[in-house]
DNA sequence: TTGCGTACTGACAGCGGTGTAGTTACCTCG
DNA sequence: CGAGGTAACTACACCGCTGTCAGTACGCAA
């Protein structure tokens, strides 16, 4: 799946994502994820979202899906963007209470083994196969307009 | 800590457990968790708590404290009440959407390994510490009034 | 350039959860 | 029994999030 290049117009990524619209727009004016590609300029003007930025709502949506309050979501994220900086499609992310962490094999146990609180669990391994599969499989419903690299 | 027998008002209860009296009125009027003593009957009544009864508002808190929707909780714990017979206070409460385990040692690795969605993992070895540690500091600070076993 | 489609925008409603404050009536003590 | 304290009750406000709908204006194809 060679889409590192492609972008994704807001109404094609909430479908890739599996989102309402109106959820994806909130998040961005909300400054949750903003669109890396093309922000927003005004009625009738297009974002754009990148592959990446696809990967991070689909993560996001997983934790709202667990029952993870929008807020601390946006708390996870802030985290996320200060303080990691490796590729997020690896491993888990675990968050124990304010604290992110990517981890996995021994470190995921003793993370595990050492809680005294809550920690919620986010197993990556699944985000890019699903927005892959997500994303060819909408192409295939409704195809991209003719301009090439653009989904909307 | 031999307090199984003791009974608890609401007040004295959301003292021990951490949280507003709002919070419990709340969540005893929308049937989360109600008194198992004695439910209240009318104004100026007196709703009384056990001891488990504190152990779960515990549990409830910790889940909230971890940013868990207080909706979510409320699947969690009605799952459990029809599925989980055992002892509240061993091993880790694992979520798994809406499936929830008690599970410790091996099994929760297992399960952690074959985790596709997010995982949401409560420790239950504090639960009772800190219960039975605020029960003590809470009746030194504001001794329980004349009546036997009464915390109000 | 023009016209059409539609994405963004703004407004408002509804819901769940929590805080605040006043009222009612129970409970306990003297 | 009576009085006082206070727990339960009710009302309402506020906030965050999501859904719905109508209006505006951008973007693209002809």
């Amino acid at each position: 799946m060679g889409g590192f290049d492609q972008m994704f117009s807001g109404t094609r990524a909430a479908q890739v994502v599996g989102i309402s619209y109106r959820q994806l727009d909130y998040w961005a004016r909300t400054d949750l994820i903003r669109p890396s590609g093309a922000d927003a300029s005004g009625s009738g003007s297009r974002r754009l979202y990148t592959y990446r930025d696809l990967l991070e709502l689909k993560i996001i949506k997983k934790l709202l899906d667990a029952g993870i309050r929008l807020e601390s979501v946006r708390d996870v994220f802030t985290y996320l963007r200060d303080h990691v900086d490796t590729d997020i499609t690896s491993a888990h992310i675990v968050i124990n209470g304010s604290s992110v962490l990517l981890c996995d094999g021994e470190d995921l146990i003793d993370v595990l083994r050492g809680g005294q609180g809550v920690l919620n669990v986010l197993p990556l391994s699944g985000v890019r196969d699903e927005v892959d599969s997500n994303i060819i499989s909408l192409q295939t419903e409704s195809p991209a307009p003719t301009q090439r690299a653009i989904n909307s």
